[in-house]
DNA sequence: GGACACGGTTGACATGGATCAACCCCCAAA
DNA sequence: TTTGGGGGTTGATCCATGTCAACCGTGTCC
């Protein structure tokens, strides 16, 4: 007996959103898993969400009961002073977790944005945990990528504290040149997602001197920047001035 | 039969030792355990270790194998960069966890430094990995302590990438007061373990910059300080201008 | 008790990045 | 083709904080 139409539809979708089938695995929450663990893993991970670019995908307040990990996409988080003033705490992109910091009160501590049209996998938190006390892998990468939440920030920290403004961009860039390469795209080719400003909240820097330090490495034949494409010519030369402090 | 010394002695110190009775149980990693799991916990807890001021807990680097909760005193860590520059990425009290950098690389990533002589429980973490798979609250507790370093970062990033020296050292003088309070101490009057220069690293600020600081807050009768004696005048005054940015 | 060292304070000056403003580029919609 | 708007670039100026330097206070070791 033929399938139906309808059931043909259902399963293609199921595969699609099977973790074994989707190429992030080895960067996302399935590392390390077995076949058989994995498809246990798969069984909670049920509902996949597209989210348009410049739509939230949770925003601060709201109460926490998933985190999402990102198939295709790219996304922002910030958080927001009662004063009115805001930060871009970090960018997400395919493979990374969202939505950690909601643990701790169960309620989101931060805003989450779409940068690009995105789509991101739910995995109910408590479902997670559960499961995740029969895993033993999955426990154990589950704090790993914890764990690698707080030290990227203390990178972050790092780099607000101690550096100056193209020091800080130069970092960001081979950061972002690094994550891309881990996807198998160019690491000297991309288009950044964000804006100036978003990059300036970022590192704690106003639009215009993310501009400046823009046009500086492009000067000095670092980087071909147009808009919001990026070229990186010399990624030596970047590093020197990301660890040369002293001008 | 009477109790020989040496068995009294080390009864004694497990008494001491015991989770049960440590008063800062609600601080700490037992939150919200019945009596029969915390002694379970406790089963993992059996060493305690005295480090003296300006003694390292662990050092960036060195292989991790244990998360430190802290019995009394006071720590610093701080991360290295290659090229010199360090940075002070929090101050940890009584009751706070020590080492969750570690568990992603397996190695630790920054400094844990005393500031004065304390005593923190050894926490080994593939024991608690195991235990927590069998202790619900544990591991839900464990996710929220480590959820709530994730924020605390994304805290110390918006200080650091917004606020001024002003602002950045009211919220410092007032993140103290409420963590001293919450250990039943007094939230008006404290002495600072660490120096200024180590203050300004943790707020990205040179130590003349946070010792000025004081001294205006003290003309306008925010404060008193007279060396590391801190004595907090005017909390709503300081909240002021933790958020009232244009200046 | 004197001297030394370390941490802290204060002043004078330098400077990196913020601010304010003009203008440009690219693209989309009329 | 024109118009409008958002994002980006660049220049001129300002100011908060860094830098450099002198000095002070406190505690410790001869």
């Amino acid at each position: 007996m033929p399938l139906s139409p309808v059931y043909k539809e259902i399963s293609i979708a199921v595969i699609k959103t099977a973790c074994s089938n989707c190429n992030l695995r080895e960067l996302c929450l399935p590392f390390g898993l077995s076949e058989e663990e994995m498809a246990r893993l798969d069984e909670l991970i049920n509902v996949r969400k597209r989210i348009k670019r410049g739509e939230h995908l949770y925003r601060a307040g709201q109460s926490f009961e998933s985190i999402y990990a990102i198939r295709s996409g790219f996304f922002k988080t910030d958080v927001l002073l009662e004063d009115g003033r805001d930060q871009v705490t970090g960018f997400q992109m395919a493979g990374e977790l969202l939505g950690l910091d909601g643990i701790s009160t169960e309620h989101h501590s931060c805003n989450a944005v779409a940068l690009e049209d995105s789509e991101v996998c739910h995995i109910p938190f408590s479902r997670l945990e559960n499961l995740s006390r029969e895993i033993q892998a999955l426990q154990h990468h589950f704090h790993k990528v914890m764990s690698r939440e707080i030290v990227r920030d203390h990178g972050v920290m790092m780099l607000l504290g101690t550096m100056r403004a193209e020091e800080r961009l130069a970092a960001f860039l081979l950061n972002l040149s690094q994550r891309f390469t881990a996807r198998g795209f160019s690491h000297a080719e991309f288009n950044l997602r964000m804006t100036r400003e978003e990059i300036g909240s970022y590192l704690g820097l106003k639009l215009e001197t993310v501009s400046r330090a823009f046009s500086r490495f492009q000067e000095e034949g670092l980087i071909a920047v147009q808009q919001k494409h990026i070229r990186i010519l010399d990624i030596p030369g970047l590093k020197q001035i990301m660890s040369h402090h002293n001008h």
